[in-house]
DNA sequence: CATGAATGAGAGTTCATTCAT
DNA sequence: GATGAATGAACTCTCATTCAT
């Protein structure tokens, strides 16, 4: 059996690096201008042999979709067990961000590019953009019935925080913050995450 | 005289016609589907003709950002008689997304496609980026001085309110609103606004 | 005028220049072997020049099928005129072969290939292949009121008569003639072909 | 010796199953839509392993020709016992067709593919090709000898007679026999083929 | 013996850009 | 000023073939 594992994790080992490198160049010029050819160049390889591990430009396109959501709910998924949902809320922003700067790439893809996944993954009761709207609904929800944002609509409420932090993120990914010194830009990320949590805390 | 204005008034008019062109085919299949050709085609003109209006691409490019920045200007500059600064800001932001939803493709192009301006654009001391920066940063400062945001950094909130609105903004455009109906999502857009904007008020 | 008219006379040109060399090729090396590139490095003009004056692989295809029929009946209507069915049937095989030895490419792509024409040219009534289907059979149906196939089912003669022709032009096409001189091969053709015409007369 | 002839009864049976299978795909899919690896994959063998039993690709199809031949002839040469030279005539056709209307994709490959065999089998002196060229030119001999085909060049009669089925084989292998409802195709290429015999007897 | 990863060459096609007319 | 023919480089993808294991 030691072979055929051996295989199997090469053959893992060459996805990822194919994976890596795509969502590396990805991040560097913008996904149209990032070609299979490219990618091969990257890892030094030849064009087709990307085509061993993906099937076309779309299914490697997916892959990273789905790693990518993969990561981002490992991120989440750590602030599910906080019990004071404004607690809950504050962490799940921290969290979020903390994704956005180390996978900058993936938040791209897939929530600020317009491409779409292809449509097998959006049958699935729970795909992975419903599973973030849901967390955040609940806990806004939570959040509610715990005594805050007394008179407004959750729904409402919901969808201005997470345009709060992607607005965040779009503009930290997409450099649209060059009117602060590189080093600060992360730090000011959390800082207005910040103020943001504290006047929905007096709400 | 005569002859060479109405030549420079012909001039401008086909780089009008260009540019609105562009910005149409922008729209409706996206920046990187919208080739010199398309836009040749559409305008009913040789490929050849828009480049004696435009060196290459790239400068076409920037001029729509220009335009762009022009017309968001005019949109916000609507603004900057009313006194009160808080309502001042109120209205900034109202302004704002009244641009978005009217014109989505050069806010597309201006705030988040990487593509950057030209190198040119960004020596001047008030370009157009740093201009809309301002117009908030100092109606930011005008509600401090009115008692607003007692111990906020303003640069920190300024970048928060930014955020906000260009993640309204963004997730319209990039059509991240699927769990809203498409009827509702502009009103739906206001009113998070208006929220936010409620809850700045309490600060 | 005269400028558009030469232009249009330029693009039939090379429209024709680029028809030749493909069903030059075709003929040299099979049409699979042939390949857009091939077709431009013959003419001497880039791959992509070609897509000048055809949408794509396709359209070039139609256009020499279009072609290669508007030339097969040519050499076929010259007969039609013929008052004696079993003169005007002698005569259409010789017609038949002659564009055949004429036009090896086109024949071989009209009647040979597996790749059929585009659904376009099926839908019309009278589209090329049923119009010469329909020459023979009539043709066939004056023969047999003229006293010829006495208790013979004409539609199993038309059949017999359309394969006889087709055979000897397949093979000659398609080399199957190696065990005859070189020199002698089309003569043979005709020889076959006559003496194919003497045993249907006495029948 | 007997692990030797183990292992080439073994080899063989491989080599026999990888023409088998590749006839089969010519058939489905046709000859130039038939790669190595869709052999592989339908023995659920691995490209590399084809190499082993073939040197290349057109080595594969050397021995389908080969392998064809064979079949071929196993359908002429229950003929050659029957000693009445027409009648032989006539099973000989009746043979060819039902050789054709069983191995389509034999058929095709052997006699309508541009593609030749290799030089190698040329050289001998009995050759396939030459082989169903002398079945039938002795059969017609026979024919002449017995009162049949006065006046007529008996190597003329031959061709004749060979293209006669040949255009039969080709129109019903390549489709184009649109005219006549699909379930009576059969039927009609040995009506043809019946009349065509019935002709051939009264010269 | 068999594998399967890898490749180089080539397929069809698109596009920004140039330039003689 | 405008054309439109032409190009070269790039794109995605396929395939016969090789070779270390």
């Amino acid at each position: 059996m030691g072979i055929a594992e051996r295989k199997e994790r090469e053959k893992e080992e060459m996805q990822k690096l194919i994976l890596d490198t795509a969502t590396k160049l990805f991040l560097e010029k913008g996904v149209e201008k990032t070609s299979m050819r490219n990618i091969a160049d990257a890892i030094e390889y030849s064009p087709g042999t990307i085509y061993l591990y993906f099937k076309d430009k779309s299914e490697l396109f997916d892959a990273m979709h789905v790693k990518g959501f993969e990561i981002f709910f490992q991120y989440l998924s750590k602030v599910m067990v906080i019990e004071d949902p404004m607690e809950r809320l504050e962490q799940l922003g921290i969290q979020y961000l903390t994704f956005v700067i180390e996978n900058p790439a993936y938040y791209d893809m897939m929530f600020i590019l317009r491409t779409p996944m292809q449509a097998k993954h959006n049958k699935e009761e729970w795909n992975p953009g419903d599973r973030s709207h849901q967390v955040l609904t609940s806990t806004v929800a939570d959040c509610k019935r715990a005594g805050y944002f007394k008179d407004q609509n959750p729904e409402v409420v919901s969808f201005m925080i997470w345009a709060q932090v992607h607005g965040l993120a779009s503009m930290f990914i997409r450099e649209r913050m060059k009117f602060y010194p590189e080093d600060k830009r992360e730090e000011l990320l959390f800082e207005a995450k910040h103020t943001f949590m504290e006047i929905l805390r007096r709400f």
